[in-house]
DNA sequence: CATGAATGAGAGTTCATTCAT
DNA sequence: GATGAATGAACTCTCATTCAT
């Protein structure tokens, strides 16, 4: 495949993101890409022969050293919380970009049964959760945080975090939102009587008026 | 609507939400719901016409006092922790009824951009914040809960319960998932000291080796 | 399926026979019968799903009874060379008959390895051996036909008619051809002392100038 | 034609007669044979513009002095009854040579109306015809044969043969029936009261029990 | 000569939707 | 109300053929 060949299929996987944002998966067809890309009906299946095929390319692109930076202040022994607050940073970056956002197209291409992006997803998924729990059991050795189970703790913030993605590609959701969750799961790390410094926003609990 | 209607239409919305909860809902058309019915193709545009009508009318009903007992609970001024416990409990169930699950169809119907779809599920996410925050608010009053921010906290639930359906929906989840996240849940809002007794499992730390 | 049904069911085999008559089986689209038929694309689809259905219904419908005429006469004991006379007629009448010859769209869809056609075309071609056979057995018993082998003359005659139809099918055959052959099969059949009636043309020997 | 381009256009003409002789004729397209030559698309292009060029040389080839052998004989005097056992010798090692045999593929290409191949089928027919013809009256003056129509006993054998390839192309046949009809047409060319020699087997006749 | 990316026509197939009965 | 035949739009996929390199 030459250099032209390269760019043909940079084209494809620009323009077909594009889509996948809009629509999400099932909603796309080979002939909206065909058209977008303005190229011929065969063309593109000399490239992908379905847009499953060019859904799991860009999310394999996309997802390759996603999460390198964590690794990387991990083993480099980073404070501990220091580390947790870059990761929620990064996370909420990938949160409010919503706009390159493939959270739907990604759960539906993996709730088809036989799919491997399932696999893909679920691995991450993992992958995720073994660092935050190491971190955390760090964090807890270090004196830095408090958990009674580092491992129910990093489950907790992966899926809330998939709760955030998830809402925010079927409902949206606003940056608030997405604040409160993260200061709830950093302060929940943290030992009461801390003054924590890192999450905070001025949101101010609501009265409630029982009894 | 006479009788042979009402029973027409149950089964239209039986047939149909069996259909849901294997494909999806992007993946079913008038047709298949059509054949599970065993009625004319003419005929279920009597009573829908389209998928996503139907769809609405599954999901709706579903919806209808989900979380009643919830309120009926809250408005009874039980205890907190109890409450609490009964939610997560209720929300286990559902989660792990995934025969039942239309998890995956929903936020797919939402994800249409013009759907009212998402209006509901946000209307439905919201409600149920509001009532466990209120539900926080009265457990820190009462001594029983620790939260420095009950909204926060709320948020935190539901946006993880959100996550374990989706994750159940696309990718699979084992119910020792669930017990770890809703006893991280449960145990973020006890105080430090207190021994809690709700929600406990048999999970290991795992060793890390590091320094 | 109603009567409105069967009517268009029978449209579709008739211009689809033409189709097939003219142009062999391959070189038959769908499309090219939805269009012979002046019916919807979609509508071809809710009787027959490939052209290979199409032309299987009409070879059976076509094969049906073939050589029940055959049969008949050979069970109520009418003379052999008689019968023979009859047989050979028969098929020289569908040879000639070529504006509705299948032969090249059926042996087209024969070809195709894992068709049930060629059973079809076989069995056929080994009843008309089998009949032709116990018809020269019991000639030869009544004196009226010799043959050292009924089982290969039987068998001669039916290659023989197979290929007039190939030639017929692929090249064209003139009438005279099949007279020529028809007689000879039929003269080889009688006792070279006989003057045979039932088989003659005015063919003329041509002379050979060698030595 | 460089010495290269000979080459290639024979790799090309080896890996289409492989097609030709699977699929027949139609089902084989120019992809095909550019994928099994493993040249690219364009280069077949040089050589052969269609499927049908490429087919109609190889027919060429292969019937280039494909009778020169009886024809030789024929020549030299030999002996009828030898000439004509020597052909339909050759016959049955090309009919049994199925593995190489092209004759659907070629009738195929025959019965598209307007080709030349029909005219190239019938030349080799009809040349077939004349020297077995002429074989036969030389054998009826030699006192060798036996035929009150030596025309006529020529076309029923090469009509015997093109059954027999059509046969063996569309539903197969056994080694067995060709041996029968051959020895049928030699023997039906000898006086009855000689004792033939040059075909026979040992099929049984099958016992009619009517009357 | 040779390549292979690109094109575009066209076949196959499915379905939402309508409508005469 | 109910049926199901019919329509036609839309999508998938394949290939013959061309052409810049």
């Amino acid at each position: 495949m030459g250099e032209r060949s390269v760019k043909k299929k940079q084209l494809i996987l620009d323009k077909a993101r594009e889509l996948f944002v809009t629509r999400g998966f099932k909603d796309v067809t080979m002939k909206d890409i065909v058209e977008a890309c303005g190229i011929s009906r065969g063309g593109l299946y000399l490239y992908y022969s379905s847009t499953g095929e060019i859904l799991k390319d860009i999310l394999a692109i996309d997802s390759a050293g996603s999460d390198e930076a964590l690794a990387e202040a991990f083993r480099q022994n980073a404070a501990p919380l220091k580390i947790l607050e870059l990761f929620l940073e990064a996370q909420k970056k990938e949160l409010t970009s919503s706009k390159e956002a493939l959270f739907m197209a990604s759960y539906e291409l993996a709730s088809r049964k036989s799919d491997s992006e399932s696999i893909r997803i679920r691995k991450q998924f993992d992958d995720a959760v073994t660092v935050l729990e190491m971190l955390i059991a760090r964090g807890v050795r270090h004196g830095e945080m408090y958990s009674e189970d580092p491992h129910a703790s990093a489950a907790n913030i992966m899926f809330s975090i998939e709760g955030l993605k998830i809402m925010s590609a079927s409902c949206g959701i606003q940056e608030r939102e997405i604040d409160d969750v993260f200061r709830s799961l950093y302060t929940g790390l943290l030992y009461p009587e801390w003054e924590e410094e890192g999450w905070t926003d001025e949101s101010e609990l609501p009265e409630e008026e029982d009894e």
